[in-house]
DNA sequence: CAATAACCTAGCAATTTAGTTGGAATTGTC
DNA sequence: GACAATTCCAACTAAATTGCTAGGTTATTG
């Protein structure tokens, strides 16, 4: 199955986005600082990101990316959807054809399992994760940290 | 996360071990052939399985594979884990450091997932993908195509 | 015009994966 | 005892993927 750093990694920056941008466009150097992502492979995420319309960027001095849709609205299925095609544990994607033209023996195991995980992601939208306590533990310390000098070791 | 075809594939080898295992040892090769793995990438994953205590290997002429425990107490996670050593979503594997020495923003998102995914399938026995009717039609065909001579185009 | 930032394309080093190759060692059968 | 079947074992490989870099261009602000 299909559930990487790649998606990890998209849902931490879109969840950092949530964070920050009531006051304005945030920039994906921001967030590369921040989530300590690499600048380069952030605008490859949010190349992705925008064209399925989960986010809007505008360029230029004091541009960055914003949200294009409520926190509410957006699942993180949504978002590893929009960066890593698939999430699903059979080898076919849903088609049957595993072994040869037949179904493989496991088939339906690994059907089911994709649908748990697809049904988890769907049900949890950036804004619960917003709310969770953990959430805003960490990014007490990773505002604190980038507020004063950046020069904490990593 | 780490699920991939070669838990897939050791799952599917395990319920074909299962599916034959009455009537004696099971063959790799007689594996190979049903399911379509490659002969040499199965002794592979065998070998990880016998040392985790899930089969018995036993050499010579009718020699083979057997479960060495019964069909209930084999659970779907206990293979994957014998061969993929983990089936977690976090990047740090549970330890809090994904950033740096920071726990990242995400961190509980995918420890709660990784949650999800191990009770189910630690949920799911041998036995009972055994008993399920999919499983035992693509088995009568499996079966039937290999008595014959097996020429079935692939 | 200069700086900032999104946007785009190509390539690359490391890792992983599924598989191959080439062999032992063990055991049943003739 | 020869031989064949089979597990067992180690090293290698081709292909794909991943995270990232390099080197641009376009648009916007001041």
């Amino acid at each position: 199955m299909r559930l990487t750093t790649r998606g990890r990694y998209a849902v931490t920056a879109m969840l950092d986005l949530a964070l920050h941008d009531q006051s304005g466009p945030v920039s994906l150097s921001e967030i590369a600082e921040r989530q300590g992502i690499s600048l380069s492979y952030l605008e490859q995420l949010f190349s992705r990101l925008r064209k399925r319309g989960l986010v809007d960027g505008t360029r230029g001095p004091g541009g960055g990316y914003r949200l294009r849709k409520s926190v509410q609205s957006i699942s993180v299925a949504d978002v590893i959807d929009a960066v890593d095609e698939t999430v699903d544990a059979t080898k076919c994607g849903g088609q049957q054809n595993c072994q040869g033209e037949q179904r493989c023996l496991t088939h339906d195991l690994w059907a089911d399992l994709s649908t748990q995980i697809r049904d988890f992601l769907d049900n949890v939208s950036l804004n619960e994760l917003v709310a969770q306590r953990s959430v805003q533990v960490v990014r007490q310390w990773q505002d604190d940290r980038h507020d004063l000098g950046h020069d904490t070791s990593l």
